[in-house]
DNA sequence: TAGTGGTCTAGACCACCAC
DNA sequence: TGGTGGTCTAGACCACTAG
């Protein structure tokens, strides 16, 4: 492996190789990767040094490893992993799955706070994806996703949108979302929202801003989520 | 090291070990561990399964470690790791650092939400403790924090209420609060949270229930806090 | 049985810090 | 200069999986 001028830890130097194959589609969701030894041989370090590297992909829910079967590229479609993000419980602490509905998709420029949020400088075309999530039958969340036409061509265009987004991403674009960050608020529900949401006037709903990032590091979504928190709570644990 | 029947790696024994010596408080915040080859004789292991678990340590924010100088245990009293735990921020990203003034400090039994929460079965008197955080001398979150007395025993005589109660509890208690899990909702404010927080009536607020567990695994604190989120938000990220 | 990841060890060398 | 943590290597052995 080619060592940079600038010094970084050849573990380092590994784990950004494999974050650069994945990104450049070499590996792709639910392959699996060589061994360690392989690995290490063909990058020209010890297998140890692989081997830190890989934990700490497995650390960040890029790589999955199992004993005796492999290493593998996690696949952010699975059920449980797909729901990494999703953060809204029952008060009781359940889990929710909530059903999708895509409400309209529209082609626009983006506005000042999505370009800034988005990172948008040049091609400032953007997809505005409106979706109601249900819930037994009930509307529980009313949300905009935007995302960069440049990032995601031809979306506007989809005829199967699944219930989640981050599955499409993920098959189509190749876009692994590793990391999401929220801003949350309490604010009091428009029209559109009230309607949606089948509430009263002057319902407190919360409101979830969310940008959506790479495995590469760029932020490649950005969302406003509105959800009635009668029924439902943002749960979240820090450590 | 007394190996356990039941099999448990190496690293992990340490681990516990380690964690079982802050626990008992013959390592206390602040403290400096001795060095990796120092801990792994002592233990009669080798030095790398001894940095392992320091190392696994280390990313659950219990030790900190400085290259040079040391392993030490954390003092979540810090400046920086005291507001790990605190993610309200301004809208553009900003760190804030509230003033605090206790409002009042009550000893009660536990209601049966606070049992459930703080999983209290024999002894059920708690201390309520209601705060007003101010920033920029304007009222921005009121919260009423519950302490159960058999594990803070006297702090409702506590004369000097610092900022942080997570440092008093280290201090005087020999509390490491290390993970806590947020609840969060939006609501109408109600007339006691709308004079607190100088707010309109029905103004909208983010309610947040927290419930904080030791070192050890316990929940000793639940708190409810509720927030204007016109000028703040609460901010999270998850990988 | 062969191949994979998981644990554990031993030792070398480097970077940082304090005296 | 001596002691600390940080990186890197090499190799042994164990546990799990699959054919």
């Amino acid at each position: 492996m080619t060592v940079s001028t600038k010094y970084r830890p050849l573990y380092q130097q590994v784990y950004d190789e494999i974050v650069k194959r994945i990104g450049d589609g070499y590996w792709k969701a639910g392959d699996s990767l060589p061994s360690e030894f392989a690995l290490a041989d063909e990058l020209g370090v010890s297998q140890g040094t692989t081997r830190k590297a890989l934990n700490q992909l497995v650390a960040e829910n890029i790589l999955r490893r199992r004993q005796g079967k492999g290493t593998y590229v996690s696949e952010h479609s699975n059920e449980s992993s797909l729901y990494r993000f999703f953060r809204y419980r029952e008060p009781e602490g359940d889990a929710v799955i909530p059903e999708t509905q895509i409400q309209s998709v529209k082609t626009r420029q983006a506005t000042a706070k999505e370009q800034s949020k988005l990172n948008l400088s040049e091609n400032l075309n953007v997809v505005e994806m409106a979706r109601l999530r249900t819930f037994k039958d009930k509307p529980v969340i009313y949300e905009k996703v935007i995302q960069p036409l440049a990032v995601f061509p031809g979306i506007d265009q989809e005829l199967e949108i699944p219930n989640s987004l981050y599955a499409l991403y993920q098959e189509k674009y190749g876009i692994s979302i590793v990391e999401v960050t929220d801003e949350l608020h309490a604010v009091i529900a428009d029209h559109e929202v009230s309607e949606q949401l089948n509430l009263p006037e002057n319902s407190p709903v919360l409101m979830n801003e969310r940008s959506s990032t790479n495995i590469d590091g760029r932020v490649v979504e950005w969302s406003v989520a509105y959800c009635c928190t009668k029924n439902f709570v943002y749960s979240v644990t820090i450590k």
